[in-house]
DNA sequence: GTCTATATCAAGATAGAC
DNA sequence: GTCTATCTTGATATAGAC
């Protein structure tokens, strides 16, 4: 059959046949949109014309605007969460731990890569129900430190804080600068690594 | 002439005369359109039908959707900043002290408006460039303690905490209860507090 | 000053050619 | 699998009656 011919031809790695549409340059450009126009031309058409794809291409590889926000949502945390739990090695997921590891992560992306995904909010507003992936890792992340436990008190205000500057200047509330940004997380990490050693 | 009649009936107190449509009833609306939609559904007509109003009268007290938008942001920010200013008194506007006003009144306020004014955010991916209101109150609060001193640390590290808190929960990133948001803000209160008696 | 009705336009989604 | 062309919807904004 000519069509199970197409799909073998379509998984091999093809130099000479059509090329397939590139989900991460798609991904890349809805991102790029979103980030320079805060969102309000964040239309299809914006996004194919970037990619340098047709508006049915586009269509054809994400079926609906909402599954777009989902995967752009979804590789942006899981790229982060990865580069996280790469910090932590082989080690079990202890909650202070990863907290520290969170805010390493945050601290060696720069501010271009930092704004990119603050920017992502921006989305949630185009596909509000489509933020699970988000809300997963911050439970992972926070929950364990709304106990009423002491230190993890101290952990959790850390944390918050890295948050706090992350969205308000992710979402253009304040004006600050990558250093004084940065000034804020070295001051969280302090507190979480004091935390870790005083145990 | 008619005319003038009619202007001079309007600012009176007119109790048989055509009702005038009450703009912080349409802003109720509006902010109560974005708190139970996420944004999506934020349309005039909805926000019309909401105020109980057609969409021309609300057309014609807000000219435009970024009117309707900036003048909900501006009551809102307004509203919270002579809040803040009235637990100052008459004292000036010493950056610690404000901070501690600012936290005390987040405490005060319940949950529920906290979210509404979290959702606010929301309608700002309708009209980005209409945050200045925020923008402003935000600058007032925050620059003062970004210079390098080791107090103005621990209380920028305070505030940031509570913004933290208040956005994630206000934009759905994690699901907390008000009893812990509370704890949170207390804690931040905690410190703000100390470092303005050790002075 | 407020309402009804409508023009206008843009965006998400579809159908069919290649 | 990708493209062009088109359909459909729904939202902003306007025009004119009351």
């Amino acid at each position: 059959m000519n069509y199970a011919t197409a799909q073998s031809e379509k998984q091999g790695v093809c130099l000479t046949r059509k090329k397939e549409i590139d989900r991460d340059r798609v991904l890349d450009a809805a991102e790029g949109v979103i980030l320079e126009s805060g969102g309000r031309t964040f239309t299809l058409d914006a996004v194919a014309k970037r990619a340098g794809i047709s508006k049915g291409g586009l269509v054809y590889t994400f079926p609906t605007k909402d599954a777009l926000v989902r995967a752009a949502l979804e590789r942006e945390v899981t790229r982060f969460q990865k580069a996280v739990r790469r910090r932590l090695g082989d080690r079990p997921l202890e909650p202070f731990e990863l907290v520290l590891a969170h805010i390493d992560e945050a601290l060696d992306e720069d501010a271009a890569t930092t704004q990119k995904a603050a920017f992502l909010v921006t989305a949630l507003v185009h596909a509000p129900d489509m933020m699970e992936p988000a809300r997963r890792y911050y439970r992972a992340l926070l929950d364990p430190l709304l106990s009423e436990s002491g230190a993890a008190h101290e952990v959790r205000h850390a944390l918050l804080a890295v948050e706090g500057i992350f969205l308000l200047r992710g979402l253009g509330f304040v004006e600050v600068s990558a250093a004084e940004h940065k000034s804020v997380l070295l001051h969280a990490r302090e507190i979480v690594a004091r935390v870790l050693s005083e145990r």
